[in-house]
DNA sequence: AATCTTTGTTTAAACGATTAAGCTTAGTGA
DNA sequence: TCACTAAGCTTAATCGTTTAAACAAAGATT
C-alpha cells in the first residue's frame, strides 16, 4: 500500500504552506485567499486524489466522527435491522459506525465498550444485557456521550430511546379479551431487563393477575418455551391464547406448535412481540406487536449526535408500537 | 468527557520522561528498565486508569487494527451471520471491525470504502454488488489489502474466499434425480453475480440443460418468483421440484406456494440454497445446501491479516457446502 | 588509571492535520 | 510621505504516541 499523499505534498507541488492548502481545502478564511492559488490548490489535490488523513484530523480535533453500536446479538434480525438503520442515519451526519456484538455477556460488554473508547468514538450507542447497570452508571459518572436503545434503566436517567413496552402489551391483552380469548398465557425470558419485564407487566396487570406465565431461560429457549406451552395446555382450564414477548420465542412456540399439531387460530390464538420474517411461511398470518424500527434508529442517532455536542441534557424517548392484527388471532 | 490520562500524566506523577513510559507498557526494551520504576509506571497507569490512545498511535505506527467489512445488506441473515463471525474473528486478533451496508449499491459501495480507506483502516473485507468489478481492479491497483467474500470475480486474481457453488448446485440437482424428481425448475436472480450464476450454471449442466428457469429481479422479488412458479405449474409437463438459490427466493417462494395450496413434498419438492430460521415455522422441513459461515468468516479473517502485513500473495479460496436432506425433497 | 560496556534513562523528531498569531506587501487616507 | 489597514500568506505549536539516537553513571576490563 503505497503512501497516500498529505497537505505536504499539495504544498509543495503547489509551492505554498501546509496551512494555505489546508484553509483552502476546509473553506475556511473564505475572502482572504487569492481565487487562482485557491484553484491551483484544489486542483492538485484532485490530480492527487487527496483524501484527508482523519486520524491525524482526529488527533488535532478531538473528533473521530464515528460512534461505537453495541448490539445484544448482531445476529438476532432485531438487532441487525437496528444496526442497519443507525448506520445509515449516522452516516447523513457524517459518523462512521463501529459495531460490537455482546452476545448477552456482561464482560464482553465492558470489553468492546474499552475498545470503542480506546478508538476515541465520539459518543456510543448501547443496548445493553441485564445487570450491566454499572456499566451505565460508569459511563455516566465519566460523562461519557452515550444512548441507550431498545433497553433501558430507568433507575438511572440517562439518555434512553425505547419503545413503550407496557402499553404495547396492555394492547395485546385488550385485543385478545376483545375477541374472547380470556385464558391468557404468556411466554417471556426469565430475565431482570426491564423491557421484556415491562411486557410482561402490560400483561399482568391488564388481565388483572389472570393469565399464566412460563419463563424461559436464555441459553435454553426451545426446552424451556416447550414446557411452559405444555403446562399451560396440558390442564383442566387450558391456555385460549399465547403472547410471546420476543420473535425468537414467537419462533420456537410456533416451531413446537407446529409439531404438535395445535391449530392456530382454532385451538389457540397467538400474538407476538416483534415480528420476523419466518411468520411469512407459517400457515397462519400472525398478529403482531410492530415495533417501529426506524424511528428507534433515527432517534438514537439524534440524541447521541446531541450529547456530543452537549452533555447535560437528558432525554428518555418512549416509542409506542401498535398492534399488527392478522388472522393468529381471530378464532371462529 | 473530560480529558483521558495521557502518557504525560503518567511521566509527570512519576517523575520519568514519556519516552520511558511508554516503554514500560509496551514491553519494550526489556533488560534495560529497572524493575522499581516500572512498576511504578504501571501503578501509576493503573490508578489513573490509562487507556492509550489509539488515534495517536495509529498516526505514528500507521496502523489502525481496523478493518473495513462492507456487506450488501446487513439486514439480510446471511449478513449479519457473518458480521458477527468476522467480528469476532477479527477481535481475536486485534483488529476492530467497522460495517457498512451497500443495499445492493455501487455507488454507495465506493463510498463507504473510501469512508472506510480515509480512516486508513488497515484492510478491506468485501461482498460486492454485481458489476463493480472496477472497485475491485481499483483497489487492486492501489495495492490496498483486501479480500473478497461470498461474491468473486474470477477474471481479477485476488484474495477471495467464497463457497463452491457449482459442486454444490450438481449435488443439490443430483440428490433430486436420485428422488426420482425429474422436470426441474430452478429460480435465481437476473444477475450478473459469479456465485449466484455458478448456482444455476451447476443446475443446467447436471440437468443437460433440462430444468426451466425462473429469474427474478432485485426489488421485485415476490413478484417475479410468483410469475415464475406459475409458469413453472401451469403447463403441460409442471415441474416436479423448484430448486431456490438464494434464502429471500425460497421464502418468498413458499409464502406463494403456502397460499396456493401446493403441498410439500408431496405435489413439489423444494431445495434451498442457504438456510434461514423461517424454514423452521414452515410446516415440512426444508432441504438445503448448508454454507459453512463459520469457515468463510475464519478463512476471510485470515486472508486480510496476512494481506495486511504482505500484499503479494493472493489466495483464492473455494469452501464445499454440504447438502442437508430433510422432507421437502422426500414425495412418496 | 584509562578505556570500554552495560544499564537506565532522556531527548527530540516524527506521524498529518489544524489554527492562532505573525509577517509581508500593496493599497488607502490624511 | 507616513501611518494604517487589509489581503494573502507563512510560522510554529499542538494533539498523544513511538522510537532511534544520545547521554550519564556505574561496573567491568585492561
Amino acid at each position: 500500500m503505497k503512501k497516500k499523499p498529505s497537505l505536504k505534498d499539495i504544498a509543495e507541488r503547489v509551492g505554498v504552506s501546509t496551512a494555505l492548502v489546508s484553509y483552502v481545502l476546509n473553506g475556511k478564511m473564505k475572502g482572504r485567499i487569492s481565487k487562482e492559488v485557491a484553484s491551483r490548490i484544489k486542483a492538485v489535490a484532485k490530480e492527487l486524489n487527496y483524501h484527508p488523513n482523519q486520524i491525524a484530523r482526529s488527533l488535532k480535533t478531538n473528533k473521530t466522527n464515528s460512534i461505537g453500536l453495541l448490539l445484544a446479538d448482531i445476529s438476532n434480525p432485531f438487532s441487525s435491522q437496528i444496526a442497519r438503520i443507525i448506520e445509515n442515519e449516522a452516516d447523513k451526519l457524517g459518523y462512521a459506525v463501529i459495531i460490537g456484538s455482546s452476545d448477552e455477556s456482561i464482560e464482553k460488554s465492558e470489553k468492546i465498550i474499552d475498545v470503542f473508547l480506546n478508538r476515541q468514538v465520539d459518543g456510543l450507542i448501547l443496548s445493553l444485557p441485564a445487570n450491566s447497570d454499572h456499566i451505565v452508571s460508569d459511563l455516566k459518572t465519566r460523562d461519557i456521550p452515550f444512548v441507550l436503545v431498545d433497553r433501558y434503566f430507568p433507575a438511572i436517567p440517562t439518555n434512553t430511546v425505547a419503545i413503550d413496552n407496557y402499553t404495547a402489551s396492555e394492547d395485546v391483552v385488550n385485543h385478545l379479551l376483545e375477541n374472547k380469548y380470556k385464558n391468557i398465557g404468556v411466554i417471556t425470558y426469565d430475565t431482570t431487563l426491564v423491557h421484556l419485564n415491562e411486557r410482561l407487566r402490560g400483561a399482568i396487570e391488564q388481565t388483572k393477575a389472570n393469565c399464566k406465565i412460563g419463563k424461559v431461560r436464555l441459553g435454553h429457549i426451545q426446552e424451556d418455551v416447550e414446557s411452559a406451552i405444555e403446562s399451560f395446555l396440558n390442564t383442566k382450564s387450558p391456555i385460549e391464547a399465547i403472547f410471546f414477548t420476543s420473535n425468537l420465542l414467537t419462533i420456537s412456540g410456533l416451531k413446537y406448535l407446529n409439531k404438535q399439531r395445535v391449530i392456530i387460530p382454532d385451538d389457540l390464538g397467538i400474538i407476538a412481540f416483534d415480528k420476523t420474517d419466518a411468520f411469512d411461511l407459517f400457515y397462519t398470518t400472525i398478529t403482531y406487536v410492530n415495533q417501529p424500527l426506524p424511528l428507534l434508529g433515527k432517534e438514537a442517532v439524534r440524541l447521541i449526535h446531541q450529547a456530543i455536542s452537549d452533555n447535560k441534557k437528558k432525554e428518555q424517548i418512549f416509542l409506542s408500537a401498535d398492534l399488527i392484527i392478522r388472522e393468529s388471532t381471530s378464532r371462529k
